[in-house]
DNA sequence: GAAAGGATTTACCAAATGGTAAAAAACGAA
DNA sequence: TTCGTTTTTTACCATTTGGTAAATCCTTTC
């Protein structure tokens, strides 16, 4: 269950075995099912979570009452809200998995106590976490001031492993479109 | 000349004027124009900037050959291109002077020996980073699946020390849209 | 002040996208 | 399987935006 885990962290530096029995005492191991809310816009986030297998999607409404899909994390990312996990403020978004899928779950007092316990573990993480911060920044990037057909086959290009796996409603509204409008581009690509 | 700079790291904590002195003794201060160039695409980013006055814009090159603003940044933010900086690889993006600036600059070997003089430093500049970055993803997230004129609007509440110090034309860049749209816009909107 | 160059506005038309509605297809549960 | 629900596709039209071009306005320089 945990092997995805330190399989990912040790692309980045060996974990001696007795501190992965460390980090498993601290975490729990979840399976969620496809819509399964992991943090309620309006709460704050107390939990990091990483992403054995499946999909999860960071969602906020806009003022009109869409749903607006920020971004999607997969395999071997970890999730949470950032800003509202650090200050312990409220979220103004939410937590959705996207499909069925299997996560653990860091407490935020546990995680804490880790990284007293081992202080690699932090510096390990932030450096994972500015990492993935510089990648959503530089995929929205990518988008700016292109038509919605070159904005989804960037998608597809660049997240081909969420391209196939969430619903194309989600696509759409990733990209800031219509989902009709995505029907249409996907019939004029081919 | 360096004041801005002390001015707002104390907001987080007080530095000692020894270090103050040690800070000056290994950054320089200079004034660009408007339109200079601090970081030219191609390059390694080997320098960070700290804005006393002024505007920087994070530019990359579309496929089409348009250049794209990534945003915008202003007095009291640091600017590098971070993944450059950090991994020693070539930019894809410029760092220009959207107006006249007065910038210190930290060279980056001089920045690890301040890291090493005063630790504390390394960790306030990377919460600030990080902080930054979160701002920049909040940013550009707002405008997901809104048209231009609501894009506009946000992008003058939400960074309104910019909107009437830059161009139409990099405004209009920045939201994605042409000039003639903008121009179209702001008509309408009075 | 006059000329030159850049920035902004305007106009016109073509293309892209949104909104509404309905049909078709895919999926799940009984 | 069949029914019911959700997702995706299609169609139609109104609105928005892009692309081209030209006019106007603003600055800067001489």
């Amino acid at each position: 269950m945990f092997e995805p885990l330190f399989t990912y962290l040790e692309l980045f530096q060996k974990i001696p075995s007795k501190d992965k029995e460390t980090i498993c005492q601290n975490t729990t191991f979840i399976k969620v099912k496809e819509g399964e809310i992991l943090l309620q816009e309006g709460k704050a986030a107390k939990q990091m979570f990483f992403i054995c297998k499946g999909i999860l999607k960071i969602v906020s409404i806009s003022e009109k009452g869409n749903e607006v899909i920020h971004f999607f994390l997969s395999e071997n990312q970890f999730c949470t809200i950032l800003k509202s996990f650090t200050e312990n403020a409220v979220s103004t978004d939410s937590i959705h998995a996207a499909c069925d899928s299997e996560i653990i779950v860091f407490q935020k007092d546990k995680l804490h106590s880790l990284y007293n316990t081992l202080p690699y573990f932090k510096s390990l993480l932030d450096n994972i976490t500015k990492q993935a911060l510089l990648n959503k920044i530089s995929l929205r990037n990518s988008y700016i001031g292109e038509d919605a057909t070159t904005r989804y086959q960037k998608f597809i290009v660049q997240q081909s492993n969420i391209a196939l796996r969430v619903s194309q409603t989600d696509i759409a509204s990733y990209l800031g479109i219509t989902k009709q409008s995505l029907s249409r581009i996907r019939k004029n690509m081919h």
